[in-house]
DNA sequence: AAAACTCCTTACGATTTCTTGACCGCCTGC
DNA sequence: GCAGGCGGTCAAGAAATCGTAAGGAGTTTT
């Protein structure tokens, strides 16, 4: 298993640098960056374990940072603020940030919290194998089978049907499915769905031209009916 | 769905009461329990969905209670402590405690916090589903049902709609639903709420004529009624 | 080296959704 | 009575979104 990796957004040097130095040791990796911006960007690309957020940045506002972030993840977020009103704290609590701290704190207690963090964000165990109408899927095997027999599906497909059957009966956006398939920097690349929902169509339903099972949701997304 | 129960284990009969004051309201129902075995019991025959423990308990540490607890369940639990020294902190959090908060503490940052837990916890229970007559709203699913029939909306039907129900019963001014769902820039646009009312009403109501659902007040605004 | 496979890209027609404007009815104040 | 504001209805054109087929690039298999 690789590193945890930290992203750390914060627009002073010397806060990223005292970061660093407390978590940099053996255990994390840490990235930085100094706006929101890049810290919304790297967030994508690198898909950290958890994410450090400062409220004060110089471009965006870190509750924007926070929710930009919650439309596609859900990366623990732990903002770390000079600031101490309440309204602040519940404010980011409420933008979907999952701690607060109030600077000076203290690198134990930090770290705990990035404890926390990851105990939370581990899957919980999923079920073996997932079941709608003739279509089966096994996570562990990586095996779909249609009326009993197996179906083989590219890497690509499979990971955008198994995102949706983990979703099974909610709508899935393409930010979402985007984000889990390809990773959050392909967001906007919404027409790769088009061409894979296509495929599963034509390996999955009965009549493609008529999907049951695969429905598109305009302007939203996809979703896999449960019935 | 039943209520949300709030568990809360402290000695301080002026602590307690000061809790049941702030969130005994209309969202949540809360249990009390004066020390760590008292605690222990109801929190496994109770079944709460947030734990709320103050460390300085008169039998059993707070630290024991809170590790007796995740021998069996995953229930959030949020400490509230006067230590404020970082060992303590470190401790709780690491027996098992999702959060922690220092005594004294904000009303409004508890319950941002509770949201929070309740945010966590929620990745298998029941989803939240709004309901008004035979109008089932999944906003989780981004499903709409009435009279148990799934009713396909279109992205702006459905927003318009959100806002209500997350209103409803209240009036909701032209100008706020302007701005949730076509962005600030339109809040003058009240022609647009005609022709998307008209269509929900279509869509959803028995005599869309004689709306009995979605009703309108005259100058203002829309209203969902909630019976 | 050829074949097979997967992924990404592109183009274009089909479908859905959004916007806009015309028209109607109701009520109110003049 | 009647003008004017407000809300509701309808439908057509514009715009956005979607489905599909097909081809090239890169990789792996045979």
């Amino acid at each position: 298993m690789s590193k945890t990796t930290l992203l750390v957004i914060d627009d002073e040097l010397a806060i990223r640098r005292f970061l660093r130095a407390s978590l940099d040791e053996d255990q994390f990796k840490v990235i930085e960056a100094a706006d929101g911006r890049e810290g919304l960007r790297l967030a994508a690309t690198e898909k950290p374990d958890v994410i450090l957020l400062d409220l004060g940045l110089p471009d965006v506002d870190g509750i924007s940072v926070a929710k930009g972030i919650r439309e596609w993840s859900s990366t623990p977020i732990i903002v770390l603020s000079a600031r101490e009103q309440e309204r602040d704290k519940i404010n980011a609590l409420d933008a979907g940030a999952d701690d607060y701290l109030t600077k000076p704190f203290g690198v134990g207690e930090l770290l705990a919290r990035i404890r926390v963090a990851l105990r939370h964000s581990k899957k919980s165990p999923e079920e073996p194998v997932f079941r709608a109408g003739d279509l089966e899927i096994d996570f562990a095997a990586h095996i779909v089978r249609k009326g009993g027999v197996e179906v083989h599906l590219t890497p690509n497909e499979y990971g955008l049907l198994a995102v949706l059957a983990r979703h099974a009966g909610k709508v899935v956006t393409h930010k979402h499915l985007l984000a889990e398939v390809w990773g959050g920097a392909y967001s906007e690349e919404s027409h790769y769905l088009r061409v894979y929902m296509g495929q599963l169509r034509h390996k999955l339903e009965d009549d493609p031209t008529r999907p049951k099972l695969l429905t598109t949701e305009a302007g939203v997304g996809y979703r896999l009916k449960t019935e």
